[in-house]
DNA sequence: TATGAATGAGCTTTCATTCAT
DNA sequence: CATGAATGAAAGCTCATTCAT
């Protein structure tokens, strides 16, 4: 195996076991010598990969960033052309990320807890990563508005950021309440709901 | 004054300063010794009014989220009769959480970051009280149904965990952006547009 | 006492004590809790007083340096007139240079050994006051010159740093056999026969 | 080319590069793999050629102590008949000291510098050496006394001593200002013409 | 009641050394 | 014979907490 390929496999080892100690114990109180106890390594071993504590933590959440990003890249925010195949749209990134969040609840614990647990710093990546999605749904408003199935006048800006603020409840909840599958749909039904024709009688 | 009046006093004097220097610094990187030097005491009559460091986080948040509470227990779930009233209830409640997280900016950076790296049960409560908020949305919307102005089939338990995710993240996004007034109306009228009416052409 | 004045003495304690370790084991050997177990102290109260391990190093040198230089600065250099007013001083300082070391031998063990393995700045820092030393003979010889006793061609700054060889390897010497009074006597008629006229029959 | 001979080589070559990194770097602040890196080998191959860490210091102390001791050695103290004999004696060992260290920076910072920084069986080692020299010279001011060129009454051990001090003084100063040629035959004329009528008018 | 000097548990990190390949 | 991945002892340092004054 060339030496390149084992560095990389040896790292996503780490990751992982990092990821899952950090997700059980938290950030804080995760000590170099659990994730190296977990892992069944010296915890010099640790070091050899990864600079230092904080850097595993940055390196877990981009990763669950990267899976995340992922998700919604190749669905196309300007291929909806009725409100019928944007709600389609909306229910197919609504189910990836409802789905991907519970099937990987410690990457899911990492991007919704610990990630402000590290530092400021990791902070304000978490919420950079937040405010690119909201630009992504903008594009899809955008898009809604100009092919006339959207309200002319939405203030897309805000709108975008609203609906990202329910999908994000959503997903967290389904996360806590691990309950999968039951939850997912109805918040998919509410949301899509809510944003296609409100909730008046 | 009695003396119990005094403790009280004090401890609210180390409170404010305490919100003050972790809101700064963040949590964990406050020590013991810079909020006594923000309220230029002795470090170790912290003590006398706080159990240990733990111990002022938690009140700091509880009193941010008593603060928050006082926001809207005094609105009631029940008094709507039509979807007007309803939208002026939630215009209402809008505007009191906009601008309380814009004014006690020390309180909102403790309640939307410094809570989580704290550790896991502060954590757990903050996510009891979000929670709690749902429970409220809740009976709005079981009022709305009940007098028929809203639809009869809403889920209302999700629903009402959506609305919520729309308001915090309204709330938090004006509160980092820091631009108060600006972006506060927009956020309200985007929400109730939303939640009304949908934003379908 | 004032707060000023119980630093001072706790620094001085700790400086007396780490320089008794430091002789005694070396820099390097030293860990900041063998200085603590010596002084019957926690080892955290020694980071109250200290920046950090390198920074006792530099105090004790520091010292050390300060102590020897106040053992010469009252002779004058230009105060004598004769080769034997100038034998006299000679003998008077080789005197307490060798009593010095002999009744210092914590800080002798610092400034000749211990110094250099610290660090290289440390090792600076001291050449540098050797040099210094180097300075302060090269007035005597200056004044030895245009009084006429000691040869018009001599090079001065040359011949100054020699004399100072010799006395340092004297005194290092009697220090390293601990033999004080004995050696000490022929060490510096030694130097004195050389200096003043040879040792050519 | 035996086996042997080639142990011999790499040991050497290793011995090479580790004098060159611990003069660059100082002992302590040297890692056994800057060494291999500085050799394009890998660190384990170290420990094939040397035991550990401190046996690389040692031998590369050693190998300049045989270097200097070898210009030494050839120069017979019993050859010299007169004064003049002994004078021309005097300045070819001095030249070949002053060459010496000058030509070879890197053992003669390891010599005068980094050996103290290793610990205290290095230090006693290099002091033995030392007063190695001071005997030595001790059986020139012996031979002198005897053929009656030099003053009956020295006290050769002590004089031995100091002239070994003049000497390394002056070879470590011409070192630090790494001005060669410049200074040597200064100091070499200063330190001849003191020993042999000192620097009375 | 207020203080801050003292404390040491407990952490991160380094790096000499080993040994399987 | 050469390698470098793995290791863990060992050290410096921080800071929440205690308690004598």
């Amino acid at each position: 195996m060339p030496n390149a390929e084992l560095v990389r496999k040896r790292r996503e080892q780490i990751l992982k076991g990092a990821s899952k100690v950090i997700a059980e114990k938290g950030y804080q109180e995760t000590n170099i010598s659990d994730i190296a106890k977990e892992l069944g390594i010296g915890h010099g071993t640790f070091y050899r990969y990864f600079d230092n504590k904080r850097h595993i933590a940055e390196q877990v959440l981009s990763y669950a960033v990267d899976q995340v990003t992922q998700l919604i890249v190749d669905v196309d925010p300007e291929a909806a052309n009725t409100i019928l195949d944007y709600e389609n749209q909306l229910k197919e990134i609504g189910s990836r990320l409802f789905d991907f969040f519970n099937n990987n609840r410690e990457l899911a614990q990492v991007f919704f807890f610990e990630a402000y647990g590290v530092d400021r710093d990791l902070t304000t990546k978490l919420q950079e990563v937040i405010e690119l999605f909201g630009t992504y749904v903008e594009r899809y408003l955008q898009n809604g508005c100009q092919k006339g199935y959207l309200l002319q006048d939405l203030d897309i800006e805000i709108t975008a950021r609203a609906i990202n603020g329910m999908i994000f409840a959503g997903v967290l909840r389904t996360f806590q309440k691990n309950n999968g599958e039951v939850e997912r749909d109805r918040w998919i039904k509410s949301i899509s709901a809510l944003m296609l024709s409100g909730m008046a009688a």
